[in-house]
RNA sequence: GGUCUCGUAGCUCAGCUGGAUAGAGCAGCUGACUUCUAAUCAGCAGGCCGCAGGUUCGAAUCCUGCCGGGAUCACCA
């Protein structure tokens, strides 16, 4: 069947009897022909000519002879300059279909190796925005894929619910929240302590401002501002170090990370509790966009593993201290600087945690692959991280990939919490939704079903628009978002290849009452229905191909050029009213099997396909 | 400044490890619903593939330099 693989092997046949030093491994193999030119796959035959040592048209001419000569499937061929047109016999097509349908799952052969793949990994202070839902999209559906590729996947996030900026929302809870709680403020939990993470900074900021009017702060900035450095700059500059070392409300923030690290019994309490009513938001959030996770790993439990790792490292001298205690590791052997590993005061850093994390891991799961999805901000702590694990000599160290994507921007500019220009999660899908409904109703075509039936097919669409807009992009790329293009459900979207599907799922509930006979086949075969099983014969690679490259909008794009070839071929090819059985059943199960992949295609992308629409 | 990354139609993006005259969608303009769901199809128009060199039968793709956007270079995460 696999047509590629014959050819390669005639090629080798063919030069070896010329040629035994041969190299076959690096030619390029068959493409599709492009439409303007007859014939259905093409071999380019450039890279033989210095083994025929003819003109390109004449050797395409021998070696397509020999091709047509030796291969059943081939049966006939053109030359147009060096490009040889190959043409398949009618058996290949409908022999390939059969095959199709033969197989029942679409998935890669089962592999034995195990990958982990982390992705969210929010902080515990605020909800979830337009950046979350691209890792949380892109995490997902590369686990997915990996799983359509064979691996055995484990889906993981490492949760950042302590620290500085945790404890900031706890302390406006405290003291401004008179023991509310999301029920009672009819607040989803996330957004609940987000709000008080708001009022902290709100409350910082006035109470910096108050403190800039008075006389310590007029002698600070005259102390120490810089050359021509005017207030405004200053003050903006010192904010950091005014929280560190001047701020009422900056030192209990810090007097609570102190009692929470002290395991603080009420501070613990009201950790858990505010942390809690974060998860309970967050879980709703996932429900909705349809992501799991098998395994949770928390900062407060990890953030002080890695220092035993790194004091052993110390003594192999893997790692340098400093003058002042600080623990550091040189890496520049490969390109990248000094980093350090532990504070002065021992105390430990992201970096220290991260390798102490990715230990725990592998003892936990044993899998030998890691994925970490997270922004391209974080490329450079990522090459560190790993050139580190290299460096401690860990068996998983080759085996562990930054899965970078670039940041979502608005078409007017960056997302900036502090402008409210931040879209929010929930909002979002939401907003789709209500789309998506508004879309519906525009329409003529009515639906005799229930209005619950009708309300999912509306999320289904909706978060359908929403997630192919945001993973056909090729992650490594920086999105601009707008919100406007993200609900479109026309051209090349979520939506038009949903539309593929339901009206494959009409045509089968039609047909399915006939009792069809198909003694005589079909041999008439369309060219767009050549070019439909092009597509789905290729499927495999292009599994294989995205898996490898970590890449789902391979699969967009493929699900894209596969609904477009349905849908021209739908509107162009009558499959109830075919001339013949034997054509009804060829473009039923053509249908029926375009129907299968671009639910599988979609399944990897997290996105549901509805029966109608 | 060093490193990384991106630059393709008005806008948003494809273009596989180099292959034929660079493709889609949106927006604009034309057509096609008594016929399997028009969330569809067909057509028109739109390009110095950032710029300049190089590698070769052949470059949007590989290499070098430059220009422009972004990220990063913390005892932050």
């Amino acid at each position: 069947m696999d047509l590629q693989k014959s050819v390669i092997e005639a090629l080798h046949t063919y030069f070896n009897d010329q040629r035994n030093d041969l190299d076959l491994t690096s030619m390029s193999g068959l493409s599709p022909t492009r439409k303007e030119f007859e014939g259905d796959y093409t071999l380019v035959v450039f890279p033989f000519l210095k083994w025929t040592g003819k003109s390109p048209e004449e050797s395409a001419k021998m070696i397509g002879d020999y091709l047509v000569d030796s291969i059943d499937d081939i049966a006939s061929f053109n030359v147009i300059k060096g490009f040889l047109n190959l043409e398949l016999s009618t058996e290949f097509w409908t022999s390939a279909l059969h095959k199709l349908l033969e197989k029942e799952k679409l998935d890669l052969a089962a592999k034995e190796e195990k990958i982990l793949v982390e992705f969210s990994s929010p902080n515990t202070n605020k909800p979830l925005h337009l950046g979350h839902i691209r890792n949380i999209l892109l995490g997902a559906s590369t686990s997915s894929l990996l799983q359509a590729g064979g691996y055995q996947v484990i889906n993981t996030q490492i949760i950042n619910d302590r620290g500085i900026a945790v404890c900031k929302s706890m302390l406006a809870w405290q003291k401004f929240g008179n023991e509310a709680t999301p029920s009672s403020s009819g607040q989803k939990g996330d957004h609940f302590v987000g709000h008080y993470y708001v009022l902290f900074e709100n409350k910082f900021k006035e109470e910096y401002k108050e403190w800039q009017t008075k006389e310590t702060a007029s002698k600070v900035y005259q102390l120490q501002r810089k050359e021509g450095e005017n207030e405004e700059a200053f003050f903006k500059r010192f904010k950091n170090e005014y929280f560190n070392t001047h701020s009422a409300l900056g030192l209990e923030a810090k007097e609570m990370l102190q009692q929470w690290e002290n395991n603080d019994t009420e501070v613990r309490a009201l950790w858990s509790k505010m942390n809690q009513w974060v998860y309970d938001g967050f879980n709703s959030t996932y429900d909705k966009l349809g992501v799991y996770f098998d395994t949770l790993y928390y900062e407060s439990d990890t953030y002080l593993l890695g220092k035993d790792m790194i004091q052993k490292g110390l003594a192999e001298k893997l790692f340098f201290q400093k003058d002042d205690g600080s623990t550091w590791i040189d890496l520049e052997d490969v390109g990248l600087d000094h980093k350090l590993v532990l504070r002065s005061d021992g105390t430990s850093v992201y970096m220290t945690q991260d390798i102490g994390t990715a230990e725990l891991r592998f003892k936990d799961h044993g899998a030998k692959k890691m994925i970490y999805t997270v922004a391209n901000e974080q490329d450079y702590h990522f090459k560190a991280l790993f050139e580190i694990c290299k460096k401690l000599n860990k068996p998983y160290a080759e085996g562990l990939y930054h899965l970078s994507y670039g940041m979502v921007d608005l078409p007017s500019g960056k997302m900036k919490s502090r402008e409210g220009t931040v879209v929010d999660a929930d909002d979002l899908i939401q907003e789709v939704i209500d789309e998506a409904k508004r879309n519906s109703l525009e329409r003529e075509v009515q639906l005799e079903i229930s209005e619950e039936a009708q309300n999912e097919i509306y999320r289904k669409v909706g978060l359908g628009a929403l997630k192919y807009f945001i993973l056909k992009i090729n992650p490594k790329k920086r999105i601009v978002f707008d919100p406007k293009e993200s609900v479109d459900m026309q051209g090349d979207t979520g939506p038009y290849i949903q539309n593929a599907y339901v009206r494959i799922k009409s045509v089968e509930r039609r047909l399915k009452s006939q009792d069809l006979k198909a003694e005589d086949s079909y041999t008439a075969i369309e060219e767009v229905e050549k070019e439909i099983l092009q597509l789905l014969l290729s499927y495999p690679l292009v599994l294989e191909e995205a898996s490898s490259n970590y890449d789902p909008s391979e699969i967009a794009a493929y699900s894209y050029k596969l609904a477009k070839s349905y849908h021209k071929f739908y509107h162009d090819i009558r499959i109830l009213k075919a001339d013949t059985d034997a054509a009804k059943l060829f473009r039923l199960n053509l249908s029926s099997q375009v129907a299968k992949h671009l639910k599988h295609a979609f399944n990897i992308l997290g996105i549901e396909m509805p029966e109608k629409m």
